[in-house]
DNA sequence: CAAAAAATGATTGACGCATATCATTTTGAG
DNA sequence: CTCAAAATGATATGCGTCAATCATTTTTTG
């Protein structure tokens, strides 16, 4: 009925509660074989550490921080508006959490931002970007706990990694395309914000795979890379759309859709072109309400950050990660999105 | 830095501990202006009760029941298998969890199970079904909280919905195969469990609701009521399309899936036929890969307990509950499944 | 066998809160 | 003003754990 305490468990072990305890916190000093009648006893009787009555002694408050691109454009907005929305709930489990940002495009910034964390003994962070391995091993050389999100860094740099299949999104956005295609032969405008962005690059090789293996009768045009700039997808995208008549569909991988909106818009090639994006904004909203854009790929960033703030939870205590569904990108046409708050 | 104690708050509001507790316990016998103070000084400190330590002195544990269907197929066997994976998180948490189930087609199964629920002081249950808003309410009378899941019950009945919008999933649907119509004629099969259950009719009509404003060009032929068994897809699936020639798509709004996959698969109609259907399980991963189906609508019901869990563990506290963005169901094509085992 | 080292036992005070008791003060009614 | 009722203060115990101290027992070593 009720769970066993850890007096409970020394008591059946016939031995102390200094040393079941010194058993239990490894404090050392404790004879092999009390050790093993200690965790026998542990066994038998299925003892849980209460976590809270622990954290309640020794006054342990958690701190995490996550490291964030400043809010350049509304995904990482998103992100940074659920974390604010979970501010009460971390005040009430103990965890004071905060928010690093960083500079978009700056390459040493997330790792400036990373470092300054060094010596502020957080028990936990997040982060997004290509995370420099040297200061991501210095923060788990001193026990912090480091999850990277959005795309994923090497395994020997974090503990785990919170986000979606990249190479998945791009073969669904393939498989999406070729569906509407029926068999019929196409072409399709591809663009990304750059190849060096891992996660845009796992989209398209996905992408290719796809057509090429099952969707054979559509084509696919060279790259456009546009830097994630609305301007340079505006410019770039109506020059292609001029020199290749008969694209019948449009894939971008990366940002700027606002550009890419204002085109297909203007060009009112709304009715021919069958376009699929990432990420949902305002603006995609209307355009898929519209029907300028037909499919958004979603990652769903505030699901993300939830898990993130879980997963830290728990592993900050050293307790396993709680069980977590594979994260699934959601899939948007005008008729699922979400209610505007939420 | 750390936060207040009740003990500050008492000071602060120049009252002693004894009051402060009064107050923030609602004991009564307090003057209302020593309330008043209390809850100014809380205010000003941002105090927030402790709950572990609230739970931990009084020694209280958690109980919350899952009403479910007998693991009739493999929907609900999905939603049993994830709270066994959470078992051992809800034991660190102090919390006991009890699966109660009932027949599934059995009209009064749900609220005999419910009723019997009702002496055994249960803080908190989750079930599935059009509960009876007797059992329900004396349940809640008692002080337990109720959410219901998968379809909603009346608002009165419960304090929480947890489940997708079935009418969006329906519109959803009719959204896919429109569009890999291209604007191009059509004629779609509808099947369902049957229009009496909430979540099958709520699907049917949002999908009708779609087809009819946007694809009228796409014809829809009288609903096929299955019983969600696959026998009875299996027959009157056959006899419809024998009897209906030049079907496009197939739309099934309910269970039975394997009677429909074994039709689609003996009449080797994979090319002709876009097939939309809901909840993966075994057969339909085999079926998507092999293009026999197209795409599987998922509810998910995993994330759904997950969310159910957290829930329940935050309002049985009367804390609010923690922040969550709507649930949009998986749209599931043979490129994005989840890896086999999560 | 004696002395040193290692292991164990016994016990205590936090941690923040719930809950209870009892004494004391303040308030309101007559 | 008096007395009862209401409000308040002071204080204690327990929840399960951590962390620490000190005394005692057992084991090891030379």
């Amino acid at each position: 009925m009720k769970s066993p305490t850890l007096l409970d468990v020394a008591q059946l072990a016939g031995v102390s509660y200094a040393t079941a305890d010194r058993v239990l916190n490894r404090r050392g000093n404790v004879a092999e074989k009390s050790v093993r009648k200690v965790e026998e006893a542990m066994a038998q009787l299925g003892y849980i550490r209460n976590v809270a009555a622990a954290n309640l002694s020794r006054n342990r408050r958690h701190r995490l921080a996550f490291v964030l691109p400043r809010q350049s454009h509304s995904f990482f907005g998103r992100m940074h508006e659920q974390l604010r929305r979970a501010e009460h709930h971390m005040k009430a489990a103990r965890v004071q959490l905060d928010i690093v940002e960083f500079e978009a495009f700056d390459a040493g910034a997330l790792d400036t931002a990373l470092t300054r964390l060094l010596g502020q003994k957080y028990d936990g962070i997040a982060f997004v970007g290509q995370g420099h391995s040297e200061a991501l091993a210095a923060l788990r050389a001193q026990g912090t706990k480091v999850v990277s999100l959005v795309s994923d860094a090497p395994e020997h740099c974090r503990d785990h990694y919170i986000g979606i299949d990249n190479v998945k999104a791009g073969r669904t956005a393939a498989r999406l395309i070729g569906m509407t295609h029926r068999g019929k032969a196409g072409h399709v405008i591809l663009t990304a914000g750059s190849l060096e962005v891992r996660d845009h690059s796992d989209r398209i090789y996905g992408f290719k795979e796809v057509l090429r293996s099952d969707f054979p009768q559509i084509t696919v045009s060279e790259l456009i890379e546009t830097k994630d700039q609305d301007r340079l997808m505006r410019e770039a995208l109506r020059a292609r759309l001029a020199e290749e008549d008969g694209a019948t569909a449009i894939y971008n991988a990366g940002a700027g859709n606002d550009g890419l909106i204002e085109v297909v818009r203007m060009l009112d090639l709304r009715a021919q072109l069958f376009c699929v994006v990432h990420e949902v904004s305002g603006k995609i909203r209307e355009a898929l309400e519209e029907g300028v854009i037909d499919v958004a790929i979603d990652q769903r960033p505030e699901i993300e950050m939830n898990r993130a703030l879980a997963l830290l939870q728990a592993i900050v205590d050293d307790l396993p990660p709680p069980p977590a569904p594979e994260l699934i990108p959601a899939i948007y046409v005008r008729d699922n999105l979400p209610d505007e708050h939420s």
